[in-house]
DNA sequence: CTTTCTGAGTTTACTTTTTCAACTCAGGTG
DNA sequence: CACCTGAGTTGAAAAAGTAAACTCAGAAAG
């Protein structure tokens, strides 16, 4: 009897994973997050080596995660710092959801180091309520127990058969 | 001046990456999550060199991710399969994240190759629905935009100066 | 009772990454 | 012109990853 399975390899993680899977990626793109911009403040913040940040951010500038920017400090030459693109942006859940697991089962005794917070607006509700990742289904039903979810295949997917 | 910024070390996300950042060990957490349990069988799906297969397993079962439980098919001898605790299953939101982002900035052409879905339950609504990741705050603003959350210290925060 | 088969690992030899430290480079300052 | 600074680059050593051959424990076949 032959079972088909969704190709493992041919899956948005593992392609996902490719791009921010490497060691610091995303811890990069963490301090990014958090405002960091230029080679030093990486370099300091995370103590990397330099020529494995400098090849991290060309990695993830390539992929389209971080863009070069010039800029000037008065009386200094022009530098290069890097930001966010969108699609970098767009890795904030992310982060925040390991940082919910590693909060979870990880945590320092005293507490988590770090709470996400709904930023308060200026022009609105200064909300500043605890943020959550949750899942939540088209249908509206949210908080979803990670049990209650299931992969099926998509339009994209390739099979591979299996004894 | 000196500004104090949050120590970046002392952090969930590094600490949650020191367990599942390596490489190899988010993925073999997803076969986890789609059925797989055998040595073999995540040997198989991912392709991953066995004795990195052992040395993963390893770190995840001590890190409390899975678990190494006994099983005997007929006519064969003892054998261990490795199934995820509870702290491992619950990498489920991060690794839909982590799809939901690889879907929408790399995916196949033809289009993302794992839907996630809301499970039909037996015993209530076939929803079937496909499921999101959404950032929600705790007064119930749900869906925030990525830049609509903000980082700030929390009880185990630690504390570094920078000039 | 000896041989063979199988899944689950180990071992070993080889390649690639990561790390650390020292060096370069371009411009501004004294 | 010598010197400083931020932003890298280079190179050697250490660590991690890969591939393939080997081991091991028990069940089954002869």
């Amino acid at each position: 009897m032959e079972t088909r399975r969704i190709d493992p390899v041919n899956c948005s993680v593992a392609r996902a994973l490719s791009v921010v899977g490497e060691r610091w990626s995303l811890l990069i793109v963490r301090e990014a997050l958090d405002g960091a911009s230029r080679f030093g403040e990486f370099q300091a913040r995370l103590g990397i080596a330099r020529n494995l940040l400098a090849a991290r951010l060309d990695t993830l500038v390539a992929a389209g995660v971080m863009r070069r920017v010039p800029y000037q400090e008065p009386g200094d030459r022009q530098r290069f710092a890097y930001e966010l693109t969108p699609q970098g942006q767009a890795l904030r859940p992310t982060l925040v959801a390991l940082l919910e697991w590693g909060d979870t089962y990880l945590a320092d005794p005293q507490g988590p180091s770090v709470i996400v917070r709904h930023r308060p607006r200026d022009d609105g509700s200064p909300c500043d309520e605890p943020v959550r990742v949750v899942l939540e289904c088209g249908a509206g039903h949210g908080h979803l127990a990670p049990e209650d979810v299931c992969r099926t295949p998509g339009p994209g997917a390739r099979f591979i058969d299996a004894s």
